[in-house]
DNA sequence: GAGTAATTTCATAACGGTTTCATAACGAAT
DNA sequence: ATTCGTTATGAAACCGTTATGAAATTACTC
């Protein structure tokens, strides 16, 4: 591997001018940089990555921590956030380290921090209340959030408007005619534990109810078709005179569409359906495919990536955009009220 | 930030000592190890990974390129290689870089190894004449494949052996009692492209005709749902006395099984499906589920990564499992041949 | 053409580790 | 007492950059 002092050697100039010429961060003479970039380009000289980093003391990587949980599972869209981050990183001349983490640890990632290995790190699925954002904060590693936590104003983060995303899902099932709404959220358990997605979606869902003056009944499933099928049966038999489905549980609601139609609801003569938080393809894969209003995921990613290292290089950063909406991709599962049957249907 | 030097003088010894302590590479007296020990403990030391990685030329750094493609899609199920991957690079104390390459560019990784940045690239959706291994070899960048190469007896790689996989899927079919089965492929453009999996499990799909002595047929459709159910058409309309479909090709299928449950054929009592190459959520989602011989995604990813850094360590490598098969799962898409229906179903 | 200012360039010291080579201490063997 | 092998430690060189402050060169003024 050709390095700086060869390179300086045949340009006929220091190491020092060969590094100028490189960031730019004295002026050099148009000839001397010509005469250098020439040598540089004829030896193929490559800068040393880690040289830098270890002179610079920034080593321009970024970890990104995968939840990865046993009673929870991999959601499969989350790819999409990963993806929208490492190629933001990239655009920015960072490197996106994929950091499986199983359950909350942390530890691991906070001692390569201290290794000089990260810049940051970017946490996925956070709570309302994060120790993991509070240990980060108190050992001064910069730190992006993709979701958010409860005091979020100082945070640099990336997440969902769920208040906006659900208006706009219930303005749609409102212009059908739709006035009684369920909304399939995941389980108390969850919502227990924080997760800010469910704690503020359900919320909304409430105050939109009140806003639209609409009837708002939660039902609650965990993340799996059977569960979801499960929700069915609950609906069937307390709420069947509810005609529009609002749900934030991506798994749960394929099998909630599969069990209503199973006990002969028609979808969407009977009742329609939207989901705010899901995969795209678990959408199209569903039967009827079903109308979202799903997350902007990689742009997503790509924010919270982006206003992390805007945040690094000292940046403010308070025009950029946190909070994303997505749009309304109307598909097979959502159509108006019929006539005179909008309370009660008969089977 | 503490460093090694500070250790050393906190210590009595000198920094060769500390590093000695550390790497074990030279023989410490116990009395010298404790005590440095207690020290590095009492001040927090964290050795500097740069720095290490400078001084060593490692820097224990793997690049997965994980193809985005405009007209392919990302497949959601690849996020089990990828984690996997992950996993296993950080078991073994290194870690995976995340990078999107757009269709098959390359370049900007090669600049990056030579950089020092990488130790090695991970390569996915190898294709059997790869312009890009030939080019890693040929600049002497270590590569492990997911997939393979047609050559692949010198590469490192973790690979679907896709013969056996579609031996169990026939070997179920046929012990079900079905003679003639379909093979649903991917486009015959991707074939020419010369996709691993394509080729080969179109070969083996053909071979094992032979072997059970049934008759096989292939459909071709891209990787869509709509595709599918074109499928589903072309099924109907000239192989509708088939009664076994084993698919390739992980969203069409979904189009498939919808398709031709909507021109009447029943599954599974009609017609029984299994899927070869395919996400588990898919086939969860789909109705009615579908059984499968799922690739080991994150067994796979392991492998490519634990098989690349044992070659990086220069260990031999000879013994570890490279290709995977994957286990059947029945669902509920596979069932007997219906007795004095095994050839022609009538609708 | 001397004096000064502005522009380029350079030598050298970090950055924080690893590794080579030399040396010291200490019994055991000659 | 000398030689030898072992084990333990240290001094210094090196990995390939960047940053600092000084030196060399050029340009400008009078």
């Amino acid at each position: 591997m050709v390095k700086r002092s060869e390179v300086a050697r045949a340009a006929g100039v220091s190491e020092s001018t060969v590094s100028y010429v490189i960031t730019g961060s004295k002026p050099i003479s148009e000839a001397t940089k010509r005469r250098v970039h020439k040598v540089m380009e004829e030896m193929g000289y490559k800068p040393n990555a880690m040289a830098k980093a270890l002179r610079s003391g920034s080593s321009r990587m970024i970890a990104l921590l995968f939840n990865v949980s046993d009673h929870h599972g991999i959601n499969d869209g989350d790819i999409s956030y990963v993806l929208g981050a490492a190629n933001e990183a990239r655009k920015n001349g960072y490197h996106l380290i994929l950091w499986p983490a199983y359950d909350r640890e942390i530890e691991d990632a906070i001692l390569q921090a201290q290794t000089g290995l990260l810049d940051g790190i970017i946490l996925m699925e956070v709570r309302l209340q994060d120790d993991r954002v509070d240990l980060l904060h108190s050992l001064n590693i910069p730190v992006g959030l993709i979701g958010r936590t409860n005091n979020y104003e100082t945070e640099i983060y990336a997440d969902r408007d769920f208040e906006a995303a659900e208006e706009v899902a219930f303005a749609e099932l409102v212009r059908l005619g739709h006035r009684k709404i369920i909304f399939l959220s995941t389980t108390a358990k969850q919502y227990r534990e924080g997760y800010g997605a469910i704690v503020r979606g359900e919320k909304a869902a409430k105050f939109l109810g009140n806003k639209f003056d609409v009837e708002v009944q939660v039902i609650h499933a965990s993340n799996t078709i059977e569960s979801g099928i499960k929700a069915a049966d609950q609906f069937s038999e307390k709420f069947d005179d509810f005609t529009g489905i609002i749900s934030l549980n991506s798994e749960a609601v394929i099998g909630f569409a599969r069990g209503i139609q199973r006990l002969g609801f028609k979808v969407p003569k009977d009742v329609s359906i939207i989901c705010i938080d899901t995969i795209e393809q678990g959408a199209l894969d569903a039967e009827p495919s079903l109308t979202t209003v799903s997350p902007p995921a990689a742009e997503m990613g790509a924010a919270a990536v982006r206003g992390l290292i805007k945040s690094l290089r000292a940046e403010n950063d308070d025009n950029s955009e946190k909070l994303f909406v997505g749009k309304l991709v109307r598909r097979e599962s959502t159509a108006s009220v019929p006539s005179g049957r909008s309370i009660r249907k008969d089977r």
